[in-house]
DNA sequence: CAGCTGACAGATATTGAATTCTGTCAGCTG
DNA sequence: CAGCTGACAGAATTCAATATCTGTCAGCTG
C-alpha cells in the first residue's frame, strides 16, 4: 500500500493533500490520512506544516496560483492591443473558473469551502495579483491611448469587482445557467465602453 | 402575557414572526414560538400559512418589499435627469443595504439566511422588480438622448450585475471596511461613463 | 359553523458519552 | 544527528438516545 518513499518533501505533501481532499472532501480529510497516503507518521507532516491550517492554506495558495499563472500569460501577451487583451483576460477568468466548476464540481465545492476558511491572506493576495495583471493591462491602454483612465490601479479594482459574479465561487451555480455568456458580454461591453477614450 | 386579541390575520402573525425571529434567530425560531407571541395555539398560525416555510417566504417577501418600495420612489422621482436618478438609486441602494447591515446586524443575518433558503420564488421576483426599476431609468435615459444602450433591459441587468458587491448580503462584512465608498463611487463613475452617448 | 384548540405521528434537533483527531515531544533509527 | 515514529493530552467530531418541533385533524367553543 504505501507508496515507494524519496524523501519527504513539501511538495509530496501537498500533492497528497489534495488527493485525500479530493477522495474525502473538506469536512473528512484528516492529516492522519494525508500521513497515510505518503506512508509516513502523522508526525512527519507537521515537520513540514506548523498546523493542519497552514496545510490547507498552502495547498489552496497552490491552486489559486495556477490560475493566476494562467493569466498572466494573456495579461502579459506580446502584439496585441489593450482592448483585445482585456477581453481575452476577462473571458479567460471565466472559462477558467467555469471550467473547473463544472468538470470536477466535488473539488471545486472543496475549493470553494477552503477560500472561505483560508479569507484574509491567501485569497486577499491572490485577488492582489490579479487586479495587479489587469492594472497592468489598463496602464497599456491608457499609454497607447485606448483608454482613459485617472488611475489605472481604481480602474482594474472596478473591472474586478464589477465583474465578481462571473468568477467568484459563491455564485457558480448560475454559471450554468442559459443565459450567462450573454449577460457577461453585455457586462464587459458595458465597461469596456466606459473605459475607452473618446474619439 | 397574551397581548389582547383582535381576530388572528395574516398581516399579525407576520409581524409576531418578525419580532421571533429577531429575538431568536432564524435557527431558533418555531412556530409555536410564534403562536406563543399572538397568545393562540400553534394550529392557528397553520390556518393562514400552508407551512413554516410558507410562513418564512411571507415574511422574508415583506423585508424585500420595504427595500423595493424605497427604490420605487427614486427610479419615479419627477424632474430630474436620468443619470442623477441612476446614480441616485444605486446610492440608494448600497445605503439601504448598509444601513440595514450596520444598524440591526443580527436581523440583518437572519433575513440573509432567509433569503438563500427562499431563493428561487421571493428573491428572483425581488431581482425582477429592482431591474425593472432599473431599465424605467436607463429607457428614460436614451429616450432624452443622454444615454446610448441597444436594449434597456440588458444594460439594467449588467447594471444590476455590477454592482453586486454592493447589494449582496454575501459581501455585507466589506460594507465597513475604509476604501469601500471609493471604491463603489469609482464603479459607478466607470459604468455612467459607458452608458453616456457620445457628444 | 367559522375559527380555534390540543393530542398525536413522524421528522428534526439537542445532548452528552464515546470515538477520532490535532499537535507535541521523548526517544528511536539509519 | 536529521529525520522520523508513535504514545499521549486536550480539542473536536460522531452517534444514539432523548427531547422538541412540524403539520394534521377530530372535536370543542362562542
Amino acid at each position: 500500500m504505501p507508496p515507494t518513499s524519496p524523501t519527504l518533501t513539501a511538495e509530496r505533501i501537498l500533492e497528497a493533500t489534495e488527493e485525500v481532499l479530493r477522495r474525502h472532501g473538506p469536512a473528512k480529510a484528516t492529516v492522519v490520512d494525508v500521513a497515510r497516503a505518503l506512508g509516513v507518521s502523522h508526525g512527519s507532516v507537521y515537520r513540514h506544516f506548523r498546523t493542519k491550517a497552514a496545510l490547507r492554506e498552502a495547498v489552496t495558495k497552490r491552486w489559486l496560483d495556477r490560475t493566476t499563472d494562467l493569466l498572466a500569460e494573456i495579461a502579459g501577451a506580446p502584439g496585441l492591443d489593450a482592448e483585445t487583451r482585456l477581453r481575452d483576460w476577462l473571458a479567460a477568468l471565466f472559462a477558467a473558473k467555469r471550467r473547473k466548476a463544472f468538470d470536477d464540481p466535488e473539488l471545486f465545492a472543496t475549493y470553494s469551502v477552503l477560500t472561505t476558511e483560508t479569507a484574509e491572506t491567501v485569497v486577499s493576495e491572490h485577488i492582489a495579483d490579479l487586479t495587479g495583471q489587469l492594472t497592468a493591462i489598463v496602464r497599456d491602454g491608457v499609454a497607447s491611448g485606448a483608454f482613459t483612465a485617472a488611475d489605472p490601479s481604481v480602474a482594474a479594482r472596478a473591472l474586478f469587482r464589477a465583474t465578481d459574479r462571473f468568477h467568484d465561487p459563491h455564485y457558480a451555480r448560475e454559471w450554468e445557467q442559459p443565459g450567462v455568456q450573454d449577460d457577461f458580454d453585455a457586462l464587459v461591453g458595458l465597461l469596456l465602453r466606459g473605459l475607452r477614450a473618446r474619439a
